[in-house]
DNA sequence: GGAAAAATCAGGGAAAACCCGTAGAAGTTT
DNA sequence: AAACTTCTACGGGTTTTCCCTGATTTTTCC
């Protein structure tokens, strides 16, 4: 198994010292590259000294981890980000781990979870610890869902439900008939039904509107 | 501690035989239902038999795993749901978790996967394994993929987004037509390119595909 | 400054969706 | 028993999308 180069960027350096004692305990990992903000950690691996991981630090003077984590992803996409931070803001998380961030450690972790998440996203291009699992779930579950139901009744029957279903796989009304071993006709009438209950003009709309609405799951 | 009532639902006897032989190692899990298929599990919980977790397969007859997580969390929403699948199909991770699983386990899992995965269900009420977490991630990441994309390029032009977002809005061909100051013919070749793109065969699937994908929002 | 990508436009025809209204059968609720 | 819901189904249209085979003009990029 080959050396992993981990490179940190934080700007307290008893943080920085406390890190290197812990990473020089496991001979896999060789920690390269230390600086103390964003600028100059991007700065040292343009000159030619690339990590494979980098732990950054959310708040560093001259540039914060969000930017820095941008800045490395667009032109270095092959180095995995494992973001330090002493929060554990939702909204942060999300937001990094949207733009490309490959983990996400907090900093009151113990030893072995960093050493272990290190080697994870080595590994496997990702560490999440449980409770940022819980987040990204939160995270998805806001995305999909839109709290009130503007429109009236959107409660569909099981089988307008179905109809929906196959209309997103693409089925023509001919083919859901046959699917479902009812007339034309019969999906038609679901189908406009459908586009009632869901306030849509055409079966686009249908699609689209159940979609927002978390009619669709 | 407490001990752990569970319940599964899965349609192959000897799969049942299997987890309760794993189950019963664990003097603290205790299996105390089980069941064919999804009707059979919701039956015997709506008779008082509550377990705290469920194992539910995906795949069933009568009622699939999908439509069994439905009703138990609209009915039984205290009760964990650890869907089992031999499928990691992601659209169907997604999809879960979204409607209120609690969990995700792959049925090649070894037994201490399973019984940890109860365990935390039943503590902090979800359990992700690390694959399930990468799911996850990509889901959250809508748009700004990696530039070269093998599974088809799914990078919209600006004109083209315009009018996935038309169509969204149920505008058709003509509506479009008038309202970019261009030729039903221009939209219909952009919707073409949509299709193309997006890999789907019909208006509507342009529409969930990119709902999907996260082209939009 | 040439190539590639994007945006524009077209005809003709088949297929599918959409719009009216209507309505019976079966099951559930009140 | 009457009312309601759901699923089913029809006729006879109009509108829209989809498919095929083209094409010209920008804009962008190396």
């Amino acid at each position: 198994m080959n050396t992993i180069n981990v490179g940190i960027a934080d700007d307290h350096l008893l943080f920085r010292e406390g890190i290197r004692l812990i990473l020089d305990r496991d001979p896999q990992v060789q920690l390269i590259l230390e600086a103390s903000n964003g600028q100059e950690l991007i700065d040292a691996i343009e000159q030619g000294n690339q990590p494979d991981v980098v732990l950054v630090d959310l708040k560093m003077p001259v540039k914060d981890g969000m930017e820095t984590t941008r800045e490395l992803k667009a032109n270095f996409p092959e180095i995995k980000i494992l973001i330090l931070t002493m929060m554990d803001q939702d909204d942060y998380i999300l937001h990094l781990l949207d733009i490309g961030a490959n983990g996400y450690l907090l900093k009151n972790s113990d030893a072995q979870v960093v050493v272990k998440a290190i080697h994870n996203v080595a590994q496997n291009g990702f560490y999440f610890s449980d409770q940022v699992s819980q987040v990204m779930l939160a995270g998805l579950k806001r995305k999909r869902k839109t709290p009130p139901a503007l429109t009236g009744d959107t409660r569909l029957t099981e089988r307008e439900r179905e109809v929906l279903e196959l209309i997103c796989k693409e089925y023509t009304t001919a083919d859901m008939a046959e699917k479902l071993f009812v007339s034309e006709r019969t999906i038609e009438t679901h189908r406009k039904n459908l586009m009632e209950k869901l306030g849509a003009k055409n079966t686009a709309g249908i699609v689209y509107r159940a979609m927002k609405e978390g009619v669709l799951e």
